[in-house]
Parts: structure tokens; C-alpha cells; sequence
DNA sequence: CAAAGTGTACTATTCAAGTAATACACTACA
DNA sequence: TGTAGTGTATTACTTGAATAGTACACTTTG
């Protein structure tokens, strides 16, 4: 598993890095027993403070997602799920849109504000759902 | 033009305002000499703090979008520019892609890490335009 | 058993976002 | 000319994110 973090986007640390983690669950790169990078790795390899990284892991913990295990390190607890296919799938989808946009010489805060704007008319007309499943 | 916020998207308000009022300038939504919504008006109808609009406003006078008349309210001074019709373009690709993704069945969260992913990928190719044209 | 590596727990501090309330200055318009 | 509506300015406060530093407790491994 490895982070990536974008200081200027405005975006919790903390959240980005929860992000990333439910991402690679759910697309089942990160399976059941699996272990995390240590909490002092992960904030020295993005140089962050080590709370950061505690709080990111702790909220993981809180959700179900990992488990904590004290003087040895974090597991991935739950399991990946039906829906890893469908996620693979969607992202299918996203890579070839962003590759055509990408091509179209978009810059990465116009493509933001396009999906941001989509999204949120999606979202507005009710046709997203709410809850996996 | 109209406002949408998230409160709890993590994402500061007057920075949701300003990628609103940049994508609504790209698009071709809004043009040169075009008057903005009162800085009153939106803390009202969003029930938000004047300030954060003032903010949002400011920043934008400071960036070229807009230039604010003292005494008689907001306006658009950046010109449309030549890349409306490819703005408008981008928008049906990533329209088309998020609603085969909503008819998916997918979360909202989960299509937000698998974009975000994608174009952590994309930037981390070089493949992403930095700066406009 | 000892040491290294892990998570845990504090306290203090800095900074940015956002709220709140108030007063002021300019402009458009009846 | 006045008044309503606009942006401008200021001060104070609350909250959350992130940093910084230190000490402690548990687990693994040699």
C-alpha cells in the first residue's frame, strides 16, 4: 500500500488517506489479515506528523474497516466483498473518460470542476444511490 | 446562477464558490460584464456567513475572474474564452460516464475514490495538462 | 530476557476556516 | 436629495486540522 497526498487540496490529510485505504478494499487490493504500513513509516515516507496517520487509522478502526493490533501493527479486517468486481468495472469507466479528457489537454482543476458539477447534478436529481447495495 | 455547497465535504465553502463560479466562466454560463449573485443574497439562500462570501468574491476579484464595483455588486470581467466549446465537450464525456456509473448502482463515495485514484494515476503519468491551452 | 518495533496517550501550540456582530462608504434610483 | 442596496472594514470568538515532543505499553524476535 502506498499513499499518495495532495497538501494543497484543501482535503483533511486524515481523510485522503482513509480514502485510499476503503478504495483499496474495495477493489480488493487490500484483503482480510492484510497488513498496513506502520503508522510511523506511513508519516515518515509522506513527512506528516505520526497523529495524522493515528487518527486516519484510528477513524479506519472505528468504521470496521481495520483493526489495531497494539505493538503490532494494523489488519485490514473486513472483507473485500461482492462488490469488488463492480467496483473494477466502474473504474474501468473512469480511467477511459479521464484518458479521453486527459487527451483533450484539460488541465486537472477544470476536469475537478466539470465532475464536481456533474456530480452534484446527479446527486441533485436523486439518481445516485446512497448506500452500497 | 445558482449555488450548490457541501458542508460536509471537508472542502472549504469559498473554495466550493470559486471552482463554481471559474467552471460557470469556462462553460460559457456566465460572461464578461455579467452580474453575480449579491454577496448578501448568497450567505442568505445558502445560510452561510457573509464573510466566507466575501472571501470566495475576493479572491476571485484577485485571480481576474471578477471585479467587484463598490456600491453596485459583483461582476464577471475574465472573457469566455476559446475553450468553452471544448469545456462543454469534456462535460458530455464525464455526463456520459457518471450516469453508466449511477445506473451501476454506485455510491457517490465510492465513484469519488475510484476518480480520485484514477487521476492520482494520470498525474502521476504526466499525462495531465498543467496550465491552460 | 532484552531489544527493536509497534500502537497508545498526553499536552501544548499554530494555523485556517468559519461565525458573529457592527459600523462605514459608495452607487443607483425614485 | 434621500434611501435602499451594494461592497468594505474591523474585531472577537469557536472549531478543527495539523504539528511537535515526550513518555508509556504491548508484541515479536533473537
Amino acid at each position: 500500500m502506498i499513499f499518495r497526498i495532495n497538501q494543497s487540496a484543501g482535503v483533511p490529510l486524515y481523510i485522503q488517506l482513509m480514502e485510499q485505504v476503503k478504495h483499496a478494499v474495495e477493489l480488493g487490493a487490500l484483503r482480510e489479515g492484510d497488513q498496513l504500513p506502520t503508522i510511523r513509516k506511513v508519516a515518515e515516507e509522506l513527512v506528516i506528523n505520526p497523529n495524522t496517520v493515528v487518527r486516519a487509522y484510528r477513524e479506519l478502526e472505528h468504521e470496521g474497516v481495520l483493526e489495531l493490533k497494539h505493538g503490532s501493527g494494523a489488519f485490514i479486517t473486513e472483507p473485500s466483498g461482492k462488490r469488488a468486481p463492480l467496483i473494477a468495472k466502474a473504474q474501468a469507466i473512469v480511467q477511459s473518460a479521464i484518458d479521453r479528457l486527459a487527451a483533450l489537454g484539460l488541465t486537472e482543476e477544470e476536469l475537478r470542476r466539470i465532475f464536481e458539477s456533474q456530480l452534484a447534478q446527479v446527486r441533485a436529481e436523486g439518481r445516485m444511490e446512497k448506500q452500497k447495495g
